[in-house]
DNA sequence: CAGGCATATAACTGGTAAGGCATATTGCGA
DNA sequence: TCGCAATATGCCTTACCAGTTATATGCCTG
């Protein structure tokens, strides 16, 4: 996990690799077709991913068969919370407000 | 709103700038003194937070303050809903174990 | 054990972004 | 209006990252 979640998700297409693979568990060769990437590109975005822990991959026969980790994604949340909060404050203050209109 | 949210806060300086924001809107010299970088670094930081939409700012004399916008977040927000939900099941299926070791 | 699949890695290239210094801009007060 | 204070922007350098092509590695099958 030598890098952030953060700086993994910036990468439009890592992202659409994990929601690819938060449906169905896949090999490269499936996310290749899916994305439209170049096999190493994309075999270059699963190594990054393995790497900060969001994917974990084990071997079935000559194919490498990825699956999603959530475990470093729940840092992302945390950080998130407070920020949560504020815009649930804001849809709480909209609420009383059209509550008063009536 | 020229860039995503993501791409933003992949910057750990630009998440403490909004992590200061968050508690209290700031000018630009009191975010300089708080994160200990210089001047023009911590408004270029500002310049990408605000074509994002996450801050914004207004004028007072010959000070900016900024402030917070959660919009932006709530893209980021809801990409992360389906994740949140695994690892919510995740640690639905832990209690369970728990409860039935007892 | 040779040949073919599936995947990973190396080397290279172009684009982009961050930080530094210097300077421009803007608003204010004397 | 002059000059100062606060902030923004330009330019430059450096570092990094994504994608490509070519090649290496690993594993199965005939």
């Amino acid at each position: 996990m030598t890098v952030d979640a953060f700086t993994v998700l910036a990468e439009p297409s890592r992202r659409r690799i994990l929601d690819r693979l938060r449906r169905a568990e896949s090999s490269v060769g499936e996310l290749v077709d899916a994305l439209g990437m170049s096999q190493p590109a994309v075999s270059k975005h699963l190594r990054v991913l393995r790497d900060a822990g969001l994917v974990t991959c084990r071997t079935a026969a000559q194919r490498r068969i990825y699956r999603v980790d959530v475990a470093p994604l729940r840092a992302v949340d945390d950080w998130l919370g407070p920020y949560r909060s504020m815009w649930t404050a804001h849809l709480d203050a909209l609420e009383r407000h059209l509550d008063s209109q009536e």
